[in-house]
DNA sequence: TGACAATATGTGCATATACACTTAAAGTAA
DNA sequence: TTACTTTAAGTGTATATGCACATATTGTCA
């Protein structure tokens, strides 16, 4: 049986629970904002390292994103659906399937931008110069010791 | 049509990205290890705060959370599946549910926090005495402008 | 008391996530 | 060329998440 004090410790201290709980109140800012335009800010991400990335190999994309394929085959049917991907087989290869933005996922990032950006700047306001080094913090969570 | 200037600043400094990735990556840290008593970091976290607040409703369990209540009716169902918790209608008031951890939850409890901390120390070492300051300055990422 | 408002919770639907397993294609070696 | 291995991707299953809506119970006021 844990004692109080070992429950307190979970509670206050735990690295996921402070991170998860921070991370679903961010995302409901950005999705509250890009809902008018019927965007997750998931899907945003994706659109823009998928413009960044033309043409790219499912596991190159997953990879790039920190995703697993797996995940990544799952979130990229909506946005196909909608006509802001589209996947075509590779030439030479026929396992690999390519990644592409449309011309109308392009126009979608064009007017999300703006809303993106505007969250971002709520967000990262109360950090005051210091949000970068907030970001390499981020990163040491990554790095085994 | 975005910039190529414009579709890197998203996938450098995006805070929802930046955050959501490395979410992943300690969830998996987590999930590794607590696999061997059948949990996920998220059920353990509710176990440990279900312990904490006894015979709690779900809206409150929910709030201390910081989770939409709904999400945590769903967490709840494979937990009660497997005896962890259980739920009874509060006297009084036959709206209300109330959530307990049971002795084999708490038993499980026992055998996993070693494991959590493992964990934990892990992910938090190479902060090097700084990681307080960093769950202060995820907190910030709540804060209203 | 009876109608309506407020409260607590659950469900339908959709997305997000990942492990284990499967399928298909390409590469390789006898 | 055939058999085996490797590689790229998809599917089955399960948990995690939250919005919109539905249901049930309690409270309130005329």
């Amino acid at each position: 049986m844990l004692s109080e004090r070992e429950k307190l410790r979970v509670a206050q201290t735990c690295a996921h629970f402070n991170l998860k709980r921070r991370v679903r109140s961010v995302t409901q800012r950005f999705d509250a904002v890009l809902a008018q335009e019927g965007l997750h800010i998931t899907q945003f991400t994706l659109l823009v390292t998928s413009s960044l990335m033309d043409a790219t190999p499912v596991s190159e994309l997953a990879d790039a994103l920190a995703l697993d394929r797996t995940t990544l085959t799952r979130n990229l049917k909506p946005l196909e659906q909608k006509g802001w991907l589209k996947t075509m087989v590779a030439e030479g290869d026929a396992r690999v399937r390519l990644v592409e933005i449309t011309t109308s996922g392009e126009a979608l990032l064009a007017r999300s931008y703006p809303l993106w950006r505007q969250v971002q700047e709520e967000v990262t306001r109360s950090f005051e110069g210091n949000y970068m080094n907030f970001l390499e913090q981020l990163e040491q969570l990554d790095t085994q010791p």
